[in-house]
DNA sequence: GAGACAATCCAAAGCGGTTTGGGGATGTGA
DNA sequence: TCACATCCCCAAACCGCTTTGGATTGTCTC
C-alpha cells in the first residue's frame, strides 16, 4: 500500500497539517521544514490520494467523455481517437484525469446524469453533435461546464464549442474546382444528421450557387465514411449520363475509395477527374510530401483536441468566463489530385 | 449541487447508516423502510459520491489506461481505439470507470507509478507491448492487477495477457498461399520491435520453412502501417528481378496501399498477384460481403477489448486468481484477393 | 519589561460515504 | 415473570486529505 500523509507526518514528527501545507506551497511554513518534508515525500514516493484530496477540496480534477456505441452509427472512428489523444495531452499536463464511459446510445443521457450526480467529473466534452443536439440543454440544466467538439445548428441556447469552419472550407474547395472549370462537382459526404456534414453540404451549395450552378441531387451522397462507400459513390456517379468531373470527399478514407474507383475505370486522378478531400491530419493516413497526393482542406483534429481541452479547463476553473468559442480555419493544401476540367 | 446521503437521511427522518444499508441491500433493514428509502433516492436522483464511496471502501472502481505519445511511433491508431471501445463497454456494464492518461513516452513509467500511488485505479491495461517490455516488471513490483493486450516474448515472469495467435494465423496464411503455388511471398509487416509484428514474422518464416522455401530479406519489410507504406513496398518489390507473386499484409490500411500499387502497375488482384491481410474487423474499414475483397486473417479487436477487460476485472476482484491468459484464434476468411500463382 | 506582531506549527472539524458496535423494542421459551 | 433472541435502527469512528482557528515562541518597539 502507498504511504499516506499521516504516516509521512508521523515519520517526520510533524502534524499532517504542516506536511500538507509544506507540500502545497503555503507560506506559513519554515523553509527548512519545507525542504525536509519535500525530501521525505520524494524519498517515500508520496502522492496524495486523489479521492481523499478531491473529497476534501470538492473538485474531482477529472473530465468526462461519454462515448455512445450503437449499431447504426459508429462514433469510435479514427477522428474521434485522435481528438481524444490531443485532449488527453492537455489534461495530463494540467493535472486532470480523463474519464471515459462507453455506453449504449440509449443510455447516453443517463450516463451524463450519473457522472455528474456522483461528482465524478468537473467538466464534460461532447462528441459528434447532431443538427439539433439535446445534450446542450441537458448539460446546461445539470449545471456543469462543457465543451462541444463541433456545433449544433438548431439550438438557440448559447454554449461553448470548438469547430472547424466546415462551411467555408467546403465552399472554398468548391470554388477552387469551379475556377478550374469544373461544373459537375459531386459531394461524397458523411451522414448529414451530424452537424459537420450539413455544414459541409451548405458550403458546397454556396460554392455552386455563387457560380450560378444548379446543384444536382444525383451528385450528392451521404453515408458512413468508409473506403467501399467512396468506391461505390464514384462508380455509380461516373455511370451517369453526365458524370461529374470532380469530387468533394469528407474524409481521407472515402478519398481512397474514390481513387480506387477511378483507377478501375482507367481514369487518371487530377487529369480526368479531380478530387478534394477533407484531411484530419491523422498520422496513419498521411497526405504529405513535396506534392501531397490529394488536394485537401486540412486541419489537425489532434490540435483541435488540445485546444478544446484547454478551453474546457478554463471553463472549469472559471465557469463565468464562458461561453467560449473557437472557429478553426482549415487550410486548402493543393496536391496532385486536382487539375483543369477536361473538355 | 447533488443530494448527499446525509440530506437524504434527514429528509426521511432516518440515520445515514440505515439509508446506506437500505440502498446497499443489507439484510438488517425493514422491508417497508427499504422501499421508502429507495423511492426517495429515486425521486431525489441520489447517487453516492464516487470519491467518498471509494475512499470509504478503499476501492477506486476505475481501470487505468496509459497512452504514450511519441514522435516516432504512434500508438493512437485505429486498432487501439476499437480495443478501448470494447474494453469500455465491459467496464461500464460492471460499474467501473475508465481512466485514460495521455503522456509523452518518456514519462510513461512515471505515469503508472503516479496513478497507483494516488490510488486512482484498481487495475491497469497495458497496450502495445514490445518484445521485451519493462512494464511487466514495473507493474508486478508495484503490486497492482494488470492485463496486457498482446504479449512480450522476452520476459520470463508470468503475467496475464490476451492475444491473438499471430504466429499461427500468419503461418496459416503463408501456407494457404504456398498451397496455391506461390513461392515468392512478401511480408509487409508492422514495426518489429512490437511483439505482435515479430510473432507474425515468425509465423511467416515457419510457413516458408515447412515448405522448404528459403526466406528472402528483400521480401520482408517493417514500418508504421500506413497506406503509402503499402504502396511503396509493393512498387519497390515488384521492381525486383524476381518479384513476389503474393503479399502478406499486417493491416487493412497497408493492404489498401498494396492494392493501389497493383492497380497502377495494371495488375489484377487475385489473379496476377495475391494478397492476404490481417483484418481487425473495424467498422469503418469493412471487408465483408458475399465474397470479401481481401482474403484475411480476421479477428475483432473490439471483442478482444471486451474479453481483456472482463479478465482484468476478475483479476481486480480476486488478485489470487491470476495469471489469466487467452489466446484468440484469427479466422482465415477467403476473399477475392487470392488465387493460384501465375506461371 | 510589557504589549504588539510575525513566524511556525498543530488540533480538530469537515468532505460524503461505509462499517463497527451497540441499544431499544418486540417476541419467545422456560 | 424473566432471560434471551430477533429485528431495526443509530451513534460514532474511519477512509486520507484540506482548512479553519488557535497556540506557542521569538523579536521588536517604546
Amino acid at each position: 500500500m502507498s504511504v499516506t500523509l499521516k504516516q509521512l507526518a508521523a515519520s517526520l514528527g510533524l502534524s499532517p497539517t504542516t506536511v500538507s501545507r509544506a507540500l502545497n506551497g503555503f507560506p506559513e511554513v519554515n523553509a527548512a521544514t519545507r525542504k525536509r518534508v519535500q525530501d521525505a515525500a520524494e524519498r517515500a514516493n508520496y502522492r496524495p490520494n486523489t479521492r481523499a484530496k478531491s473529497l476534501a477540496t470538492g473538485r474531482s480534477m477529472a473530465i468526462g467523455h461519454v462515448i455512445p456505441v450503437s449499431t447504426s452509427h459508429e462514433i469510435v472512428n479514427p477522428v474521434f481517437a485522435d481528438f481524444i489523444a490531443g485532449a488527453g495531452e492537455t489534461y495530463s499536463r494540467a493535472g486532470y484525469e480523463m474519464l471515459m464511459r462507453v455506453v449504449p446510445d440509449a443510455d447516453e443521457a443517463q450516463a451524463y446524469r450519473d457522472l455528474i450526480a456522483r461528482g465524478a467529473v468537473d467538466g464534460i466534452m461532447v462528441h459528434g453533435p447532431r443538427l439539433k443536439d439535446a445534450r446542450v440543454d441537458l448539460l446546461a440544466e445539470l449545471g456543469i461546464p462543457f465543451m462541444i467538439h463541433g456545433r449544433t445548428s438548431q439550438i438557440e441556447r448559447p454554449y461553448s464549442w470548438l469547430d472547424i469552419n466546415n462551411q467555408r472550407s467546403f465552399r472554398r474547395a468548391t470554388q477552387f474546382l469551379i475556377d478550374f472549370g469544373h461544373r459537375r462537382i459531386a459531394l461524397v459526404n458523411g451522414l448529414e444528421d451530424l452537424d459537420f456534414a450539413t455544414r459541409r453540404r451548405r458550403g458546397y451549395l454556396d460554392g455552386l450557387e455563387s457560380a450560378g450552378i444548379t446543384p444536382d441531387p444525383a451528385l450528392m451522397r451521404q453515408a458512413e465514411m468508409t473506403e467501399p462507400y467512396g468506391y461505390r459513390a464514384l462508380m455509380d456517379m461516373m455511370r451517369l449520363p453526365e458524370p461529374p468531373t470532380a469530387f468533394l470527399s469528407s474524409s481521407m478514407i472515402v478519398a481512397y475509395g474514390l481513387r480506387r474507383g477511378l483507377s478501375d475505370l482507367g481514369l487518371k486522378l487530377g487529369r480526368d477527374v479531380s478530387i478534394i478531400t477533407h484531411d484530419d491530419d491523422l498520422s496513419y493516413l498521411p497526405n504529405d510530401g513535396d506534392v501531397p497526393m490529394f488536394t485537401a482542406t486540412k486541419s489537425s483534429v489532434r490540435e483541435a483536441g488540445r485546444r478544446a481541452a484547454r478551453m474546457l479547463l478554463r471553463l472549469v476553473e472559471d465557469p463565468q468566463c464562458g461561453p467560449l468559442t473557437d472557429l478553426m480555419e482549415a487550410a486548402l493544401m493543393v496536391g496532385a489530385s486536382t487539375g483543369p476540367a477536361p473538355r
